[in-house]
DNA sequence: GATCTTATGTCAGCCTTGTTGACTTTCCAA
DNA sequence: TTGGAAAGTCAACAAGGCTGACATAAGATC
């Protein structure tokens, strides 16, 4: 009640957070929808595009670098990356310094890959993001941080600042 | 170029909307992970928990409405609601006018858990709301929105017209 | 040099939650 | 009365999580 004259607390209603809930399960399932499809057509999931799509945005990541990012075990993760290196998609090469570790890179035919899958998703986000116009977009963002867990917004950051 | 002059379309670019990739991937796990804990303390996954969600914001739904709106087939569902009628959180009442349907209603122990999963998720919510202001907050709706299928949209807000 | 720790990989087995296909029961409506 | 829609059920399968146990290589430490 302190501040109620400056802006209204109506948008903390639980009702608005309900509506706001909603929304995220709804435009969570067309944020996936697009690469969805695309996957399927190579046999892959959800899990194989996530992994491409870290790889690529970091490339010679480490394999415990990947699993904290997305936060799996390492036989779930191991069980996907196999299968990426098996059908030439991603390369494992071993590190120069500390040779227990392995940096992972895409090859030319998961970066081909990797451009489709998120062309498509791209493509939806800039559709999304047009309409709403700069502004939105801007809070779109500042709510998603605030909603992510301190470590996933630590991992979430160090992702650009390089 | 046409209206370069009046908003920049900064926003637009590949970076950015790889940012907003990420900040949905990242985000979307926080927005999960604390029903996630108390599901697992009651032995039940996230499909139960979106069961549960859209039989308390639609009570008396017919099993075919939510199917259309978790987007699931008829075997996936019935797997879950199976067990919650089980365990006494569901209730499924054969229709009046029509005796095929079932219309589905949460018990009071279905309510309660309802309740304490809506709780903890919406403190989340409404933490990520407050931090980022209303301003941000119509922004975020707005982009949400935008990204969803045309179908899901129907769903989204066939939900708090009634 | 021996030992501890870390990074990775792998095997086996389990669970949830999605899928398809086939079939039955119920029952509204033409 | 009969066709078809709504719902339920059974079986089988796959993806992708999980735990636990164990192997190997190599850096780190004593």
């Amino acid at each position: 009640m302190a501040q109620k004259s400056g802006e209204s607390l109506l948008y903390l209603t639980d009702e608005q957070l309900r509506k706001g809930i909603e929304a995220m399960f709804f435009a969570y399932r067309g944020f996936t929808a697009d690469p969805d499809r695309i996957l399927e057509e190579h046999g892959y999931g959800r899990a194989h595009h996530r992994a491409i799509h870290f790889i690529h945005r970091a490339p010679g990541t480490t394999v415990n670098n990947l699993l904290a990012i997305l936060g799996v075990t390492k036989q779930s993760l191991n069980r996907v990356l196999r299968a990426l290196v098996e059908d030439g998609l991603v390369e494992a090469r071993v590190g120069q310094r500390d040779k227990r570790e392995r940096h992972l890179y895409l090859t030319e035919a998961g970066e081909a890959l990797e451009q489709k899958l998120s062309d498509a998703q791209r493509e939806r986000m800039r559709a999304a993001y047009r309409a709403a116009g700069p502004a939105a977009v801007a809070g779109f963002r500042q709510v998603l941080e605030a909603m992510m867990d301190p470590e996933m917004r630590r991992h979430f950051n160090r992702l650009t600042e390089r």
